[in-house]
DNA sequence: TCGCTGGTGTGGTCTGACCACAGGAGCATA
DNA sequence: TATGCTCCTGTGGTCAGACCACACCAGCGA
C-alpha cells in the first residue's frame, strides 16, 4: 500500500467507527505523520485526495475556522471528474445533459410537495425576476432551483449529482447563451416554465411536472443549438 | 492558487487544448516542476488528485507501463467519494440503492438491442451458472452484467455512475448474502431474472424490460432485508 | 549467440527547513 | 481597572535535496 493511502484508509475508518464525524477537527498534519509512521508529504498527500472528495477541507492560522476539518461536499468530487474528463474529451456534453434530463425528471416527479426545500426554490424564482439580471447570475440561481428541486426528494445523493453535473458544463451552457436570438425572451420563457414546474410539484401532479421539467430542458439546448 | 492546484489546471488545459489526449505520458515529475515553476511536492499532490478523479495512472521503472499516463475511468473517482461520504453517514446506503434503481430502470429502457455490450452481458450469465460459484464472484460477475447493460445504452456516464454506486455498496450487498436464508434458491432467482431482462432488452420490449430490472433490484433488497 | 551486468530514468518516500497566517496570552499604558 | 499592543505559538503551505526500488536496455563478456 503507498503510503499515502494509510491516510485513506485511517480516515475511512475513522468515520465508519465514529470517532471522527462531520465538523471534527483532524489532527495536525506533523502529529498525524507521527501517528501513522509515514512523512508529512505522505499525509499532505492524502489529505489533498480527501479534500477533492469533499471530505475535508483545511484552513490556516489558528482558531475556529483552521485546520483540517471533516465537511461533507459529495458534489465536489463528482463535479471535479466531470470537468477532467469532459476536458479529455472521454464524456460528452450530449451524455452529460441527457443524465440530466433523467435525474431531472426523477427529481420533479418524485419531490416532496412538503419539503422545506421547496420554500429555497420559491425564493429563487423572486430572484431571477430582477430586472437586468445578467446572464450568468440568473444560470447560477436557475442552477440552485433545479438543485432545490432535487433536494425536496430527500435523496442527497441524486442532489449531489446533479449539482456536480450542472456545474460540469457551466461553461458550455453559459456560452450558448450567446447564441441565443433574444436572451431576454429567452429568460422570460424560462421563467414562466419553473413556475409551472414549481407548481406542478406542489399540487402533486408528480407526472406533469416530470413532463415539463423534461421540457424545460432539452428545450433550452435545442433552441440554442439550433440558432 | 495553491500550487499543487497549478499542476490541475495545466492539465485541463492541455488537455482542453489536445496537446494532451488519453493515452499520452506526461513529462516526469521533476521536469513538469520546473516547467511549472512549483517543487516535485506540489506536483506530486496535483498527481495524486487527478490519479483519484480516474485520469492518470502511474507506473515506476520505465519503458512502456512506466511513468505517468493518461487514462479515463471516471467511474473511480465517483466510486472513491461515494465510499467516503457513506463512510461519514452524510450519505445513506438507501439512497444509493434508489439512485441505482433510477439509473438501471433508465438503462434497461434505453439499452440498444444491437448494441455489442449485451454480448459480454450474455457471457457473464453463463459465467454465473457455473456450479458452487461463491457469492463474491457471483455479484462482482452480476455487477459486471448491469454495467454491460449501462453500456449498452451508450451513455458513459451513466455507466461510470452504475459502476460506482454498485462498487460502493459492494460490502454491503455481500454482507446482505448471509442473512438469506437460502442463497443457492436466491442466486437462481437471480439468473431467471437476469435472462428475462436480457431477453426483453433484446426484443425491444424497453418497458417491460425496465420494469423487470427495477424489479429485480429492489425485490433482492426487500428479500435480504425481511430475513 | 546467449546471458549477465551496469547505467539510466521513472515514481516513491523521507528529512528538515522556512514562510504566512491567525488567534491568544501577557504586558505596558492611560 | 480598562484598553491596546506585541510577541508567542501552532496551523497549513511550500520548498530543496536526498535516497530508494524498480524496470528496461545497451553493451560487454563468455
Amino acid at each position: 500500500m503507498r503510503s499515502h493511502e494509510i491516510v485513506l484508509d485511517w480516515v475511512e475508518r475513522e468515520l465508519a467507527g465514529h470517532r471522527l464525524r462531520v465538523g471534527d477537527r483532524l489532527p495536525g498534519e506533523r502529529a498525524l505523520a507521527e501517528e501513522l509512521g509515514i512523512s508529512r508529504a505522505a499525509v499532505r498527500e492524502g489529505l489533498r485526495v480527501l479534500e477533492v472528495l469533499g471530505l475535508l477541507r483545511s484552513g490556516v492560522g489558528s482558531g475556529p475556522g483552521a485546520g483540517t476539518v471533516v465537511v461533507a461536499e459529495p458534489a465536489l468530487a463528482i463535479g471535479a471528474a466531470l470537468r477532467m474528463h469532459l476536458a479529455s474529451e472521454h464524456l460528452r456534453t450530449d451524455d452529460v445533459v441527457q443524465t440530466r434530463v433523467l435525474l431531472e425528471g426523477w427529481a420533479a416527479r418524485n419531490a416532496r410537495a412538503d419539503a422545506p426545500q421547496l420554500d429555497d426554490a420559491r425564493a429563487l424564482l423572486g430572484q431571477m425576476d430582477e430586472a437586468g439580471l445578467a446572464a450568468p447570475l440568473f444560470l447560477d440561481r436557475d442552477a440552485a432551483f433545479h438543485v432545490a428541486i432535487a433536494g425536496a426528494t430527500g435523496n442527497p445523493l441524486v442532489s449531489a449529482m446533479m449539482a456536480s453535473l450542472r456545474e460540469s458544463i457551466r461553461d458550455y451552457t453559459l456560452a450558448l447563451t450567446e447564441r441565443l436570438p433574444d436572451w431576454e425572451r429567452t429568460a422570460d420563457r424560462l421563467r414562466a416554465e419553473h413556475r409551472a414546474i414549481l407548481a406542478a410539484i406542489e399540487a402533486g401532479r408528480r407526472d406533469e411536472a416530470a413532463e415539463l421539467i423534461t421540457a424545460h430542458i432539452t428545450g433550452y439546448y435545442e433552441e440554442a443549438a439550433a440558432s
